[in-house]
DNA sequence: TGGTGTCACGCAAACGTTTTCGTGTTGAAA
DNA sequence: TTTCAACACGAAAACGTTTGCGTGACACCA
């Protein structure tokens, strides 16, 4: 098995230095036409490529970013992968990846193994515990360290740097006043605890939305679902109380979640409950993905356009990386969201 | 801004050589105690973190393994690469990933950028174009040149090399086994044209259960999906042909597909069509999704284990990597499937 | 012949490590 | 006083590149 052929075996072969060997491949006209020939055909055969290592270790930089996501078996998040992935590879950078899984201790592993040299720069959203926890850190430390990092989704908003966020607040707002136009009079709002940020933007959407149409809320309409590690009890205990809303309240004539998953369920105990759907009641949920896609019927949503969020931080990252932008100065650009209307609205 | 410190700089800083420096961080018995405390609490005090491109430059490993898949957002794909991180991870690797997008060049560049010394290995499933052009020059290339590849899910039997991959026919088999015994007599397969080798697989598990129970397979219950990029169009073109089937075969009280889409598709259509699912009409598909889990009703499926896949290719490359393993031995792991039973199955 | 230029190439440093092999200074034994 | 070991440290090479600078050879001109 041959090993990958360097510079220096090059140079051994033809009985050049290597520096000689070096200029020749990169054309410089300091060497002479015929070694120049020689020696690119030479690497040509024996398929020469440049070791990006030793090029990072004397450029300064690896070409390379990595991404800190919670979970990468999410719609959303393997989305803005696919963005930052697409915009980095056409700018000649690669990706790597580190998952966190919602935890503290792994955010802070992961950062700490690719801080050290392996990449240029970040992009990440923050761990459910870290926000929890409020332990920055480890932001703070790479920031410090000169390392850039753009924060997606779940930031901080104490943290100078770059921010990629979503209008949830706006978002939420649009499909309420959706739900209402569309005649809906008692609409309940399925959402997250407040500690969760997303959760209490858009549960301020709904409350706006509502107030704007002069509609008073009742607190009797809103669940705020405890979030839990294991998905399966977490969704059967929300199962539990949105039957129990069901029951109590029987004029409910319109549902907004904040994911998809949550309006999903809804949608299941309604349909059980024996609802028609959307004529007798309305759903729409925040987050599109593949489930609300492919539901039935199929689930008007809020999107949030993953891909180009993806795509957005990578380019704001690159930018940095590249100088092309004014180092000390960060943004925090908002994407905004799409009401897709499918099968759950009139 | 402070950037990163180097044993350099110390060494400076302490008015000690370099070399005394690693040492004494290393707390090697060669120095003094003395030196060793006053090196140490100085790199404690500025956060000395050894640099990962140097150490990799020197011992000519980077502890990263490089993942090619061809698509992100993907249930099954995003799985896998969980599974692998989580490994790689205990391990001490990182993982880097790469999308090809299932298209042949992008696949190159991508094995191609990552070839040259970021990785010490790859895991990896096929592009379907690189399967369609049987054109695999840049596998045989890296392997050449040293660099181990685990090929997953799609690999290409004719490389040497190692390999994880799901036992298709047999995962087929059982489903349609179980369709035969709860008392379904009549069983279209909806599954995608041959030259897609798992399709391929699919559909010989299909014809095999049917001949062990002594049904005579019947072409026209037979739905072979053309493939195409967009993949509305494919499912619009699907739901046209899956309409006319039920039209024309009035006995169907069972269906196999060979992945949720087309299951979830046939499933919305029957429904559509007013059959009773699964009085009149059981549905089983292969690969275990959200779509699955979550569709109404909920889908029974055949489970591939994708975390498992990933844990598995992470260690059979790691093993070769730290030669806990003979190199020059390939194997072949087969992942076995399970038959989750849902409400789509009586 | 001496001076000047150009050509074609090699040397060496640099990036940040680790590690082998010295080497100067002790102190003690002979 | 000599010899030797132990000790504590430094120099340098190595990993694979790139690049500024030095230099030998040759040609040309005066």
């Amino acid at each position: 098995m041959k090993r990958k052929v360097t510079l220096k075996q090059i140079a051994k072969e033809l009985d050049v230095s290597v520096s000689t060997v070096s200029k020749a491949l990169r054309n410089s006209k300091e060497i002479s036409l015929d070694t120049r020939t020689k020696v690119q055909a030479f690497a040509k055969l024996y398929n020469y490529r440049p070791n990006n290592i030793a090029l990072s270790l004397k450029n300064k930089r690896t070409k390379t970013i990595g991404v800190i996501i919670p979970e990468i078996v999410h719609h959303f998040f393997s989305n803005v992968i696919s963005g930052i992935e697409k915009e980095a590879n056409n700018r000649g950078y690669n990706v790597i990846i580190g998952l966190s899984n919602e935890s503290f201790d792994k955010e802070v592993i992961n950062i700490e193994m690719l801080a050290n040299g392996s990449i240029d720069g970040f992009i990440l959203s923050v761990a459910k515990e870290t926000l929890l926890l409020q332990d920055y850190h480890h932001f703070y430390e790479t920031i410090n360290q000169g390392m850039p990092i753009v924060m997606f989704d779940r930031v901080v908003n104490e943290i100078a740097c770059d921010k990629v966020v979503v209008d949830d607040k706006l978002g939420s707002k649009k499909a309420v006043a959706k739900l209402i136009e569309s005649g809906c009079k008692h609409i309940a709002l399925i959402t997250t605890k407040d500690y969760v940020n997303v959760g209490k933007l858009r549960t301020q959407g709904y409350l706006e939305a509502l107030e704007e149409h002069k509609i008073v809320p009742k607190s009797s309409l809103i669940i705020k679902v405890e979030e839990n590690k294991d998905k399966e009890v977490e969704i059967e205990k929300l199962e539990r109380e949105i039957s129990t809303l069901f029951d109590k309240e029987k004029s409910i004539d319109g549902i907004f979640a904040v994911n998809e998953l949550y309006a999903i369920t809804a949608m299941k105990i309604a349909i059980n409950k024996g609802y028609k759907i959307p004529e007798d009641l309305s759903i729409i949920a925040f987050t599109d993905g593949v489930l609300s896609k492919h539901a039935i019927p199929s689930l008007s949503t809020i999107s949030q356009h993953a891909s180009e969020m993806g795509k957005k931080a990578a380019t704001m990252l690159i930018d940095k990386l590249e100088e092309l932008v004014d180092e000390e100065k960060y943004q925090t650009e908002v994407i905004n969201t799409t009401l897709i209307e499918r099968d759950t609205t009139r």
